[in-house]
DNA sequence: GTAATATGTCTCAAATGTGGGACATATTAT
DNA sequence: ATAATATGTCCCACATTTGAGACATATTAC
């Protein structure tokens, strides 16, 4: 029954995620709770949004290392580590729309912004890796090949919003697009 | 002096794009004028995102369009309406956002989704026609080349709130990423 | 079955967002 | 310079959202 508390946290990430000033009864509507009981977990908007980017960063972070650990080949871990992205659907790109929002400035130092960049660090070193090693373009910056990266996680996942397209068949359609996109 | 019509429905399709339920005073904020003053253009929210709506359909349909009447040659034609949605940047993005909304039903009967089917049929179209030359990978859904187009879009855009980065240099590496992704 | 815990219902006060009236000031056109 | 128009300031009524107390009901653990 403590799982209210995580089910409130999945509602709230994909509500959020397509209205960042959603009214919190729609977060309770999504986890099909009353207001009244989020409140009893939460003690206001604020907190609730701290534990979602807590949870996201923690998703994304674990499955990201997961993937990278899984193999030695680079170019397998590549692929890997773009099916973590994938599989963490939406927190995944509500963890990088966080981090791209026109008024949050990211900065190093501040604690969340580099739990964000400890979590794509390795990464960005990969792809710097494939590109000394050059197994993929070296005219992009890794930049943009993060960008790319997010951009078709993004589409995967909402690729994914119909039921009749199989996350399997999306995510090798999303990785070759993905590897070919970068030069692979 | 009419165009501050046209400077609030900018500032809230930038606003609404990253916060579908910001309140008014981040639009007059954005737009550099008083909420006291959006309110004489605008009675409510919802006129003000109809505006917003029916703007960035005619930017997208015009841009598509004008991009497609460019050129006879159909790689070429696919190249242009690549930078066109590139170009259109927050309106594109927001305009794909808006018809891929979980609670968005999307039926063609409704005419403002008529209106959005149309800004893309004739870019569907195309798609489906280098396919059947054998230009382009027949692995794949023309929905899926769609939301891949917009993935990269968005990641295009993204980058460009970079200000180092240029537009054009910015649409290359999109385009390289895109006709790549697709199989051409 | 009983106690403990979790959730729902009803209610309400505070905070925030919304729409617009009244009037002053600023800008533009002629 | 003057009139017309646009915008800002101040203010207010109204709607929505928010957070929580009090109590009933439901669920779970023992």
């Amino acid at each position: 029954m403590k799982d209210t508390e995580q089910s409130i946290i999945e509602a709230a990430i994909l509500i959020f995620n397509e209205d960042l000033s959603a009214p919190l009864e729609k977060v309770a509507e999504k986890a099909q709770i009353t207001r009244r009981t989020l409140h009893r977990y939460f003690k206001d908007r604020n907190e609730l949004m701290l534990k979602c980017k807590t949870e996201i960063r923690k998703a994304c972070h674990k499955a990201m290392q997961k993937a990278y650990d899984s193999t030695e080949d680079p170019v397998k871990r590549l692929e890997y580590m773009f099916y973590a992205g994938v599989e963490c659907g939406t927190k995944d790109t509500f963890l990088h729309k966080l981090h791209t929002l026109h008024d949050h400035d990211h900065r190093a130092h501040d604690k969340e912004c580099a739990e964000y960049d400890d979590t794509f660090s390795v990464w960005k070193s990969h792809l710097q890796y494939l590109q000394k090693e050059g197994l993929i373009s070296s005219m992009m910056t890794v930049e943009w090949m993060h960008q790319l990266f997010q951009g078709i996680v993004g589409a995967s996942v909402s690729s994914r919003n119909n039921p009749k397209n199989d996350l399997e068949v999306v995510k090798k359609l999303g990785w070759f697009s993905f590897s070919r996109g970068i030069g692979l």
